[in-house]
DNA sequence: AAGAATGACAACCGCGCGGCA
DNA sequence: TTGCCGCGCGGTTGTCATTCT
């Protein structure tokens, strides 16, 4: 016997009880915790036949002992047919950044931009990654010291990285094109990342750079950066250029500072290195601080499944 | 090899919002 | 108009896996 149905055999509520205590008594017998193959079962079942919908009804009906928001939650965020499992590529991670550098912690709304992603990966991925460099960068996730270096150097890198792949044919797993230039196309036609690609892109535009300066949103500091359109939305701080494709491959900074040259190892047009933008931006004697790794591999080290994706052996 | 530390992710909790009676 | 209810969102916690010492 499962251990839901057991779980159900001993919870089974008294015919007659009025409808408070029904309500009552069943929330003390729900079940809290991990889910079982057996609930992930009913729950998909009963989906299929009936569809979503008001979720305690839901919950009682398909016998699950489970409230309404548990079951909300594992069907969206687990069981859902169109649910992406596994690692963030490269360049969901860059939507991320830049769409956070935009929204801040609005989860829902970024998770919107990548099919089949849900609001808890993304805040999980927020968490333990981004938040992680911050940390070991001894600033706060949210300073525009921090910002910076994602939009000069972070990002850039995954950038390269995203370039090697194309190249080393890693891209396998990922739905990334050969084409470093429309990496961030292909997750999904109809996707609004498509639409950035295709659309969105307007590097210089004077209109969308002043309508960004009067943006409602006052918690976001507004540069000169890119303004892209994702969706029927500004996005202003985008660092487009690689987006709009040509081969150049920069990223444009926050400040005017620097812009990082894919590839060439170029950090600025004062030619920095990596490390040495890092001091520029207030993080002084990187690589001398005594931390163990070198800029370069600091933010790399944010993505464990590159490596592992073109370390792993031809079959 | 074993225990500790850390990371990754699933799941829960509390709050606020909107629909409805 | 108001109170109730369901839902969605963001924050937090718990648990298991992995890495480090």
């Amino acid at each position: 016997m499962s251990e839901m149905e057991m779980g159900m055999m001993q919870g089974i509520l008294m015919p007659g009880s009025s409808l408070g205590a029904t309500v009552a008594a069943e929330d003390d017998n729900l079940r809290k915790g991990p889910w079982t193959a057996d609930e992930d079962l009913v729950l998909v079942n009963y989906i299929s036949l009936h569809g979503e919908g008001r979720w305690n009804s839901l919950a009682r009906a398909a016998g699950l002992k489970r409230s309404g928001k548990s079951c909300r939650l594992r069907w969206l965020n687990y069981l859902r047919p169109d649910v992406r499992r596994g690692n963030i590529t490269p360049q969901e991670q860059i939507l991320i950044l830049q769409l956070h550098a935009r929204w801040g912690n609005r989860w829902s709304k970024i998770a919107q931009q990548l099919p089949g992603r849900t609001d808890n990966e993304i805040k999980n991925y927020w968490r333990t990654r981004v938040q992680k460099h911050a940390k070991k960068l001894k600033c706060d996730v949210n300073s525009q010291q921090f910002k910076d270096a994602v939009q000069c150097l972070w990002i850039p890198l995954l950038l390269e990285k995203i370039h090697a792949g194309a190249g080393a044919g890693a891209c396998e797993q990922s739905p990334c094109a050969a084409d470093p230039c429309v990496i961030l196309s292909p997750l999904t036609p109809e996707s609004s990342m498509h639409h950035v690609v295709d659309a969105g892109v307007d590097r210089h535009s004077p209109d969308h750079s002043s309508t960004a300066g009067t943006s409602s949103d006052s918690s976001t500091p507004v540069s000169n950066l890119t303004d892209i359109w994702v969706g029927d939305e500004l996005i202003s701080n985008f660092t487009g250029s690689y987006i709009a494709g040509g081969g150049s491959n920069s990223a444009h900074c926050g400040d005017g500072l620097a812009e990082a040259q894919i590839g060439g190892g170029v950090y600025g047009e004062t030619l920095l290195s990596p490390s040495e933008y890092l001091n520029q931006l207030g993080f002084p004697d990187f690589e001398q601080s005594g931390w163990g790794f070198s800029s370069e591999s600091f933010w790399a080290a944010d993505d464990s499944w590159f490596p592992q994706q073109q370390q792993l052996p031809q079959q």
